[in-house]
RNA sequence: GGCCCGGUGGCAGAGUGGUCAUGCAGAGGACUGCAAAUCCUUGUACGUCGGUUCGAUUCCGGCCCGGGCCUCCA
């Protein structure tokens, strides 16, 4: 195995991957707060940190890898979301995972190893703003408790930022509580129909941040662990103070060894955000192409980029993947009869371990298809090209793609009419043997129109391939 | 204002101090009734101005343009 090599927003450079122990190797993402359902700009961490797991798997054993993604399902965006709809709390949230969770299978990724949520970890946030209040890191102000960002004079390694940099350019009101106007809101008092939990402080309900040191710990273990990984846009506030309140907590020099981050999916060169309401919803763009041409768009940039999301990207993606199934049908694999598992290309490997360089790793499969074509059909070597496109199957696995049937893919997926197209080619072979070429000329016309192959063989059938959704 | 990214051929998108990304689209060829699929071939690409260097798209600096964080956001 190559080694693995990640850009550690630490650091701000590509280091070497080491765990700290190759036999519990920890990662931690964050996953979203479940008010409203996900777009496509939040599934790329979702796409991007299964493939570090993905790739953590095959490098130290599946048994060797604790990945947790959390879901946030207390919040005020989600207090006012259920107000806006006029359903409870629990009823939103509930929802919201459920479409969460689909989305992420429709999209190929693995479940992570733990999933926890939010209010099932209340406990162990107030534990741990007990440790910060005892330790002199937290405060109590107005039914409030704060964490003192000036008792801890090296915040802000993580986004390179000062604690006067962040007030000078705070364009925020500063409550009136807060000691510093850098401090931060652990606990919050909870009024009567919010939800709330008792708590040292009264009843109340946690700020944001602390639910994801919570959760780190309770299931990772002692800090540091390896990696923490989200989006950007979760660098500061979000990381700088997840940092701060468990190093302060635990009196550790670190949260995680590794902190990763990856871009925005941009619309028209500008992030995507429910802010902004330029956001494609994933199910959504489900309508529109299969989940595996979704992520593998999303693979198709390096992750640390910004990537525009457009339906034509979208569809060269899907097209992609038709290709791809062709190589899996021509060499019988791929079906449900197919228990042959390869090895992934060195090259490959190389590309994805290099700070998950994806687009390299992709044109590696490029590269293994055209030879596995060139051999089955140039060379008339099938042995030769199988042995090729396990090769290839086991590479583009390790992405979490051609997980369908080939068959399936290639003339099964929605909108297809088969037995209509069997008859439209039906007619054409009558019109060919006829050498009615104009009439056989225009059933391939109108047919490829509709995404739809045809693909005369040596033998006189035609075959027919779904190159894309038909919409 | 502070901090941080990026500007690559028609488009998408890697990468590198001096021979190749890759894909889509385009052109030519093999194959074919013609095509398609597939394969082969093909394109004076690296924002701009300087500097370092034998040599820079790649390193350094200025400038222009775009984006992001500093407030909820993946």
């Amino acid at each position: 195995m190559p080694e693995l090599h990640l850009t550690n927003t630490l650091t701000r450079t590509k280091e070497r991957f080491v765990p700290i122990d190759p036999a519990n190797v920890r990662m931690y993402v964050c996953g979203p707060t479940v008010y409203q359902r996900i777009h496509i700009g939040n599934a790329r961490p979702i796409i991007i940190f299964d493939i570090l797991f993905r790739l953590l798997r095959q490098i130290y054993g599946e048994a060797a890898v604790s990945y947790v993604r959390n879901i946030t399902d207390i919040d005020d965006k989600i207090i006012d979301q259920a107000k806006a709809n006029g359903e409870p709390i629990e009823a939103l949230t509930a929802r919201t995972s459920e479409a969460f969770l689909a989305d992420c299978v429709a999209l190929g990724c693995l479940s992570p190893s733990h999933q926890p949520r939010a209010t099932a970890h209340i406990e162990g946030m107030v534990q741990l703003i007990g440790l910060l209040v005892a330790k002199g890191h937290a405060y109590e102000a107005e039914g409030h408790v704060l964490f003192s960002v000036p008792s801890m004079p090296d915040y802000g390694q993580l986004s390179n930022r000062s604690r006067d940099e962040m007030v000078a350019g705070a364009r925020v009101e500063v409550a009136p509580y807060k000691r510093d106007p850098a401090d931060f809101i652990l606990w919050k008092p909870s009024k009567d129909g919010q939800p709330g939990w008792d708590s040292p402080w009264g009843r109340g309900r946690p700020g944001w941040h602390i639910e994801c040191s919570a959760m780190a710990e309770a299931l990772l273990g002692p800090l540091p662990f390896d990696i923490h990984g989200g989006g950007l846009d979760l660098i500061f506030p979000h990381h700088e103070n997840e940092i701060a309140q468990s190093r302060g907590a635990h009196d550790a020099s670190a949260m995680a060894r590794y902190w990763v981050h990856n871009g925005f999916v941009d619309m028209r060169g500008e992030k995507m955000s429910k802010s902004l309401g330029n956001v494609l919803r994933v199910d959504d763009a489900l309508a529109i192409v299969p989940g595996e041409a979704i992520r593998f768009f999303i693979l198709g940039a390096h992750y640390r980029q910004p990537l525009d999301c457009t339906p034509e990207g979208l569809r060269e993606a899907e097209e992609t993947l038709t290709r791809f199934y062709k190589v899996l049908e021509l060499t019988g694999l791929g079906g449900p009869d197919d228990d042959e598992e390869g090895q992934p290309a060195a090259e490959f490997l190389a590309a994805l371990s290099d700070d998950l360089n994806t687009p390299r790793a992709i044109a590696e499969l490029h590269g293994l298809a055209t030879r596995v074509f060139t051999a089955h059909i140039q060379e008339r070597d099938p042995a030769g090209a199988r042995g090729i496109a396990l090769t290839f199957k086991a590479s583009a696995k390790l992405l979490g793609l051609l997980n369908d049937d080939p068959a399936h893919w290639l003339r099964g997926r929605a909108g297809v009419d088969g037995p209509r197209i069997e008859a439209l080619i039906e007619e054409r072979r009558a019109a060919r043997a006829g050498r009615d070429f104009a009439r056989a000329d225009a059933i391939r016309k109108q047919l490829a129109d509709e995404g739809v192959e045809l693909e005369d063989r040596k033998d006189g059938t035609t075959g027919w391939v779904q190159k894309r959704s038909a919409v």
